[in-house]
DNA sequence: GGTCAACGTTGATACTCCCAACATAGCATA
DNA sequence: TATGCTATGTTGGGAGTATCAACGTTGACC
C-alpha cells in the first residue's frame, strides 16, 4: 500500500561523511537507547539509575561528588535528587562536619526502584546490541571505556 | 591551591552499572564530541553539515528523502534548509512532478561552508580519538557501523 | 469524486547541557 | 580577627535536539 515510489531501503544509507565520523555515530546509539529506553520506562528514569547506581556504588555522597561522578552539572543533581527524595528513595541532610554539603545516601525503597530499572536496563542493553555478538560487544564496551577515559581527567 | 579535601582522581569513576551500559557510554561519547564541536564552530552546523553532506554525495534530494537520509524529523530538516537557504548554501524549488515536494540542491557556496565544516569536523574527530590506535578507530567504526545498520530497517 | 497518504510548515512539550547568578559556608593568609 | 577566595546547593535563562500533533496542500488509488 505504497502510493508513493519507494526507494531501495538498502540505499537509504547516510552519506559517508557522516558515517565516518565517531560522534555521529555515537550520538545515534544514544537516541536508539533513549527511544528503547521510553517504551519501558519515563525517560527521568535514567538520570534516577545514574544517581541511585552510585550511591549504592560508593554510599553516601554529597551531591557535588554525585555530579562529578557521573559528569552531570550541579543544577542537574540538585533537581535529581530532590525528585527522589521526594518519593523517598533516599535521604538527604547536612554533613556536620561541612554544613555547606548535602550528603544523600540510599534508602530501602530507592535499592528497589534502582533494581527495577536496573531490570528494564538490561532489556534495553540486550535489545540494543542484539545484532553483535558476545565477543564484539565485549570489544565495543573496551573501546569506548578507552575512548572515554582517554578524556576523564579534564573534564568535570 | 587545594583548600577543601581532594579526593584521588583515579577513584573518581562512574558506577561500574553505568560503565557497563552502552547506550551510557554513547552518550557520553556523544557530549564529548559536543563539548568539542562547540569550541570550533556553532553548534547548528552539526545539523548544516549532514544536510549538506547528504546533497553533495547524493545530488538534489526532497526535504522528506533528506529526513530519512539523515534520521531526522520533517519540522527540523524544515529548519535547517531554511536557515541555510536563507544564507544562499543551497537551493529549494518545488518538484514540477510532484508540487507537495521542495527539492534542495547544494550551491557553490554550500559547497564551500561543506569543505570548510568538514575541515573543524576532521579535527574534531582526531582530538575525540587521540586515544586509540588506528586499527582501534577501524574496528570502533565497524562495531558502531554493525550496531547502527541492525536497526536502521525498522525506524524512520 | 471521495478517501487516504505524503509533504512541508508551525507549534507545543520534554530532556539535556551550559552559563550565570545568589546566599551560605569553609579555608587561607595577612 | 578580618579579608578574600573557593566550594556548595539552588534557581533561572538559554540553546540544541527529539517527539508529537495539527494544518493546508498535493497526489494516488478506488
Amino acid at each position: 500500500m505504497e502510493p508513493e515510489p519507494t526507494y531501495s531501503d538498502d540505499g537509504m544509507q547516510p552519506p559517508a561523511r557522516l558515517r565516518a565520523l565517531t560522534s555521529w555515530q555515537a550520538s545515534k546509539v544514544s537516541l536508539l537507547g533513549t527511544r528503547m529506553t521510553a517504551q519501558h520506562m519515563p525517560l527521568t528514569a535514567r538520570a534516577d539509575f545514574a544517581v541511585l547506581a552510585a550511591l549504592e556504588e560508593y554510599g553516601e555522597l554529597s551531591q557535588a561528588d554525585l555530579g562529578r561522578r557521573l559528569g552531570l552539572d550541579r543544577n542537574e543533581i540538585s533537581g535529581i535528587v530532590t525528585r527522589l527524595h521526594r518519593d523517598h528513595h533516599l535521604d538527604r541532610h547536612v554533613d556536620p562536619d561541612n554544613r555547606r554539603r548535602n550528603v544523600v545516601t540510599l534508602t530501602a525503597s530507592g535499592k528497589r526502584y534502582l533494581e527495577e530499572i536496573q531490570h528494564h536496563t538490561d532489556t534495553v542493553q540486550n535489545e540494543l546490541l542484539v545484532g553483535l555478538t558476545a565477543a564484539e560487544r565485549r570489544q565495543l564496551n573496551a573501546l569506548l571505556t578507552k575512548l572515554l577515559s582517554s578524556h576523564k581527567t579534564q573534564s568535570a
